[in-house]
DNA sequence: GTTAGCACTCTAAGTGATTGAGTGCTAAAT
DNA sequence: ATTTAGCACTCAATCACTTAGAGTGCTAAC
């Protein structure tokens, strides 16, 4: 167990830590004014959390680095509740205050600002389409063989795909289709259209459409990929001024990644809750093995319909991060229930 | 004028400047099995390079470099024509024997080829807006107040929008105005829309509608961001494996040039037809000081459709850049052409 | 329990000295 | 009139060495 004391210093030091990106020397610590007691103490002190392993030395002679223990102990126990700055409170409401229209701009424009404010790394999650509903499919075609298949949710979120006419289908068929989608997967949860049209409308099918294998076999095509939930940035190479990245092949590795979709995907879905904090080799991806990366989510109805995050170096100024993270989340799900309000009562 | 020899010397300094990037000297030429003459011959023929402006050194005593105007000299007069290998061949043509039906994917993925072979970025710019016509407009009721406009486009492409009804303006009234779109504007550019729309529609609007100055507002707005063309990258992260950029300052300076489309589409704005090299100052972004692009163009018809483009360090394979990205480009008009065809006759 | 003091460690920065790749110039060879 | 061998010279890069400074751990005194 950590004394008062202790406490204290390990509290300095990562803070301190967090400014200068600096090793931290018991010298350092002892001339800070609210410290009574001398470097001689604290280096004793330094030398009991090391042992406990919440900090580091880069070398035999070097100042104390926190660990990723450290960091975690941080988060966990050593932040006080953070307080925003008017300047950050009014620079996220103004976002909001603009009420737009299309969600996925008000996400790009949240993506900007916490990058802005923060000067690392924003990651937003799309909506995902889990609890967007269809409101209308259509089908228009370009060429004899080729059409366009547009679906809108009723979050406004349209989706295109173009698709192949196998031959043997006539337009006639596809209309009788497409009539036969609007009535019967209307308001069915984009994630699972899939499935729903394969039950409901399979026997439907059957009875008015002659080549209902070929026309089955399209529609499977079509509906293959379900599509992932968009991923949005912020500041992308804001990382990059980090005194951590100055290695250009860590750097690459991270872009890289940032390009992976899939990948990014899969680092933000949050595990628990709340405001959440990765710090280090907790996420197992070896780009980010320096990296922190801070989840807050969104809600629609209590639903939670994406996540928002930021990446920085394990070095980040956590108590800030989370601060700003989770006053926007907030606003974002406010924003959002409104609209969805507004569809849902039409 | 060059005589024979400064050519040859000149042309086996700059192959020899690409392949190592180190500077390249006197004795480095000679040992060369097809050099006659010796280092010292070679040294004074670089001395008489080197006050022609072709050539450079990094300090006093090294090896020389090739200057900007050397390589502009190099690619101008000094090429032989391409020649490319079987497997670069296959690797291009294979893509375009899947025949995807989304332009978007076939450029998505000439893009990744492109970088893949090159090893440096490519840049795509997609189809303009300028040659592809409007095949039918949608507006698809969200909420009371809002509702998703759709193009489609002749060539599969789909732009959508999401905007605000006025309580003034019925359903009706929306449910007209579209038809009389679809009517009016059926085979209109997209690039002429708003204009053709202000002139054709005028009229008849004001006869049909009751708020006309109203729906006239609405229906400006809608149009107001003529969509610019979108730019598909490869291998963003490519460039940061040459040595010219291990500064991290002037990758995050290009990483966020690339960010910002609008800055990109004028860089790949060719200003001749055919295959262009633009060399290091030459194109005046800051970021791309380091650079040399080398653009093309495609064509659907004989009409100018975007460029592809490929970004390396101005010391780079110009030849194999040139020769891949003309044959792909040749592909790329090809089966864009075969595309519109089938779109035009149906 | 705290602290002053001291020996010790290690990095970072600076200083020569050395090496080697390169040049330019001159005088001899072709 | 070219070409080339030879030589003096230059400069960046590297290495060994020193020094300064920040930091530690330990011990003995407070």
């Amino acid at each position: 167990m950590l004394t008062e004391r202790q406490l204290f210093i390990l509290q300095l030091l990562i803070n301190d830590y967090i400014q200068t990106a600096e090793p931290v020397g018991s010298r350092t610590i002892s001339k800070r004014e609210d410290v009574t007691f001398s470097s001689a103490t604290i280096r004793n002190e330094l030398a009991d959390l090391e042992e406990m392993g919440y900090i580091e030395k880069t070398h035999s002679s070097s100042g104390r680095v926190p660990s990723e223990k450290g960091y975690r102990f941080y988060v966990d126990n050593l932040l006080s509740p953070p307080v925003l700055s008017k300047y950050e409170v009014n620079n996220i409401q103004s976002l909001f205050a603009e009420r737009m229209v299309e969600v996925e701009k008000v996400i790009q424009q949240s993506a900007g600002i916490l990058s802005e404010l923060t000067q690392y790394t924003s990651i937003i999650l799309g909506p995902e389409v889990f609890e967007t509903k269809l409101r209308q499919i259509q089908i228009i075609p370009l060429s004899k063989d080729t059409a366009v298949v547009i679906l809108v949710a009723d979050s406004g979120h349209v989706e295109n795909r173009t698709m192949k006419i196998p031959p043997s289908v006539s337009m006639s068929d596809i209309e009788k289709v497409v009539n036969i989608m609007n009535e019967r997967l209307k308001d069915v949860p984009l994630i699972s259209l899939k499935s729903t049209m394969m039950k409901e409308m399979a026997t439907v099918l059957k009875k008015h459409i002659e080549n209902y294998n070929e026309v089955n076999t399209m529609l499977e095509n079509l509906f293959l990929y379900t599509n992932a939930e968009k991923v949005y940035y912020g500041g992308k190479t804001n990382i990059l001024t980090q005194p951590e990245f100055k290695d250009i092949d860590k750097v690459r590795l991270l872009l890289n990644t940032f390009e992976q979709d899939e990948v990014m995907y899969n680092v933000l879905r949050p595990e628990k809750n709340g405001i959440e904090v990765k710090i280090g080799q907790e996420n197992d991806l070896e780009a980010m093995q320096n990296c922190s990366i801070v989840t807050a989510d969104y809600f629609i109805e209590g639903k939670r319909m994406g996540s928002i995050a930021l990446l920085g170096p394990t070095r980040m100024e956590y108590q800030r991060s989370m601060g700003i993270l989770g006053f926007l989340a907030n606003d974002l799900t406010r924003t959002l229930t409104d609209r969805y309000q507004s569809f849902k009562h039409w």
